[in-house]
DNA sequence: GAAGGGGTCACCCCCGAC
DNA sequence: GTCGGGGGTGACCCCTTC
């Protein structure tokens, strides 16, 4: 209902040559939903109103990627599954965007880079993006048609296997250190270490510009929101399903069964919350549920929290969603209404709605078919349960490593990169 | 409620010296129970009568095994995960049986083994017997403090991998054959196409008799009843964990959420049933949904079948369960009620039971809270979706392989064995 | 084919009861 | 601890739909 809806993308893939202006500022020449841009952090936003004043290059983002998007093993790249769209695609077809950069305050050719960092600090992910089939540094060289704004299309994500996580951060760092600088079974220990502390659910792209005779960076790299990984239960897209019930009594300990997508049990809450008419919310209370209601993390059976007045005297809509402690993510909401018992609405009301034959149907006055109740269930989610990863030991988010030089090798347009 | 239900084991690892005199019935010495021991299949008992009339040696299956059981694989093999159990294993502790076989008209020593077959052929199963951490074959030497039965106790059943398979059926065959006997190619294409015909998932014990100085076999062998791997939703233990209701309206359409354990979504029917005084089946139908109601493998959203009178003045009780066509194996059945409509009853009953108010709990009458019913439910099962495994070409189930000898070697009480 | 999904295999853990 | 289970996860393999 709410998020999926977007302004239908004036930014495509096609960029508009006529947009090509080499301006200051961020806010010219895209649609509306980028007046402000959504920036990665703090620091960037600086970065880039500092580079504004002094006039230096900067790199901005004008579309994000999407931020659910299945991760894939190299195994399952043998067909094609789709690639990363940006945020703002339409889910009607052609329409689609991708993500999206500019280089600004720069002239002559740059070559952009695109890869993944991590989602908590600006060092390399260890998984891959790749391009269609092929396997090596997705890159661009600009200016592309007298643009300076680059859509990375057909990008996937690569899922390295965890087990060999280890072993190609060592590969790594021993080539980035000489040989004698480290010892070789600490640095084992290290990387074994530094894989506990990355997350392989999430992912951010990072964009870098390089000169593209010398290699060396333009500017600093800017990082895109996070992308998750839909087929993991820590990250996936919350979703109810289904619902055997959306009403029930003001007192609440009504017995509800929702289908919902795959959930950890130690790690989700079901949210009852009310909105007045200008959309803030006025109340907030939770379903009540065990561990043990949590059916195979594909079902829930929780009970309803009392609505904040009992005896209320008319219906109340209000929603329900699923919450995932973890990160603060949501479902969709469901509509749920209390039912004002019939004893406490007006007189004229009771008259109309009370008594209506059983097994009829169509009436505004539901029944309550699963007392008695059951009772006791409580909600026990404690901070100790829910498995939150334990912050790791990292560079601050605001962080910004220095962009590493590119050793390039022109090949047609595109630009085969390699670490130096 | 009633397939778990069994006499109280009274024949248990701990034999009993004095019920070891040999005799020509197999009806004696045993447990109520076991007056009629169910056989694995008919020319197994032919073979037994045959041999009692000819005073030969035969084997016979005292205490078959439980019938889902959970297969491991070696690597989950390091911890201890509980043995295979005898079939009238009370679910109390102390009173645990184990698989056990007896040999009959038979004097002197002789080596009983316990291996592995196929569930629909004589054939060496791919998967492993394990004894505690011992890998070797499990065999046991009679007579055993005077008896000729023998429990085998601390089984477990490892799950070969299954894209290993082919290289070890492989290996065995290109040992059993001369080295021209046999295209090496052809062969492991053979053995390819043979693993296709495996069930993983079903396995039974045969039992075999040998002369322990020559290892020579001493009667046909037997076959225990098909042990089911738990872990597979092909072969599972169906289950309704979870109802949301357990009533509804004599012309059926009312939906139920279920909570299940994980199902095939095209290989599962909820099947309702009404039984007379006697215990009879008077009535059956089915619970109405699509693939598309099954989520997720662990819950079904269905709508009742109405009641074969549907006019029904009073209250009818009948069982519903889930059944999978495949197997025709079923859950246990629930109660379900189907409340007579109001309207319908007797007078005296109406005036007792109708108008009870709203949000009330404990009264007789339920109400029905899920109108307006969900149309349009169609059970659309159909054979060909089913996905049933067609019949391997493969030996007919009554055909037994001539039991190879074994090569021994005594090792205290255990003998260890190997294929000649 | 493309673009999405869902299910499975093999493995890795977790827990509660002793 | 260990026993006797049980649930979840990573990697992979398929299947629907267009």
């Amino acid at each position: 209902m709410s998020s999926s809806e977007h302004d239908n993308m004036s930014e495509s893939s096609n960029l508009d040559p006529a947009s090509n202006e080499s301006t200051f500022s961020p806010y010219s020449g895209t649609s509306p939903s980028q007046i402000v841009p959504e920036l990665a952090n703090g620091i960037i936003e600086l970065t880039c109103e500092d580079a504004i004043r002094e006039n230096k290059p900067y790199l901005r983002i004008i579309e994000e990627p999407v931020d659910y998007f299945r991760f894939r093993y190299r195994s399952e790249m043998l067909g094609t599954h789709g690639c990363l769209l940006g945020r703002n695609s339409a889910q009607v077809k052609k329409s689609k965007s991708h993500p999206t950069v500019e280089l600004c305050n720069y002239n002559g050719s740059a070559l952009i880079r695109c890869s993944l960092a991590r989602h908590n600090s600006s060092l390399e992910h260890p998984h891959k993006l790749t391009e269609e089939d092929q396997d090596r540094d997705i890159t661009s060289l600009l200016p592309l048609r007298g643009s300076y704004k680059v859509a990375f299309s057909g990008l996937g994500i690569i899922h390295t296997a965890k087990k060999d996580i280890p072993t190609l951060l060592y590969k790594r760092y021993s080539q980035e250190l000489k040989q004698n600088e480290f010892n070789e079974r600490k640095l084992r220990m290290q990387c074994e270490n530094e894989t506990k502390n990355i997350n392989l659910n999430i992912v951010r792209l990072m964009f870098t510009a390089h000169d593209v005779t010398t290699g060396a960076p333009i500017c600093p790299p800017v990082f895109s929101q996070s992308i998750n990984n839909l087929k993991s239960a820590a990250t996936n897209d919350l979703k109810i399903c289904r619902a055997n019930r959306y009403y029930g009594r003001p007192n609440g300990g009504d017995t509800v069964y929702i289908l919902v997508e795959k959930v950890n049990k130690k790690n989700i809450a079901i949210r009852f919350y009310e909105l007045d008419e200008i959309g803030d919310k006025v109340w907030e209370d939770r379903g009540h549920f065990l561990q043990s209601d949590v059916h195979h993390q594909y079902a829930i059976v929780f009970t309803t929290p009392p609505y904040r007045d009992t005896k209320t005297k008319t219906d109340v809509k209000v929603f329900f969603e699923l919450l995932r402690p973890s990160d603060g993510r949501c479902s969709e909401p469901k509509e749920f209404t209390y039912i004002a018992d019939v004893y406490n609405r007006d007189v004229k009301k009771r008259k109309a709605e009370s008594y209506s034959s059983l097994g009829s149907s169509g009436g505004s006055v539901k029944s309550f078919s699963d007392l008695p109740l059951t009772l006791d269930f409580a909600n026990t989610l404690t901070k100790k349960e829910m498995d939150i990863d334990p912050m790791p030991i990292l560079p601050p988010n605001n962080y910004i490593p220095p962009t590493p030089p590119l050793k390039l090798r022109l090949d047609g347009r595109r630009v085969v990169t390699e670490r130096v």
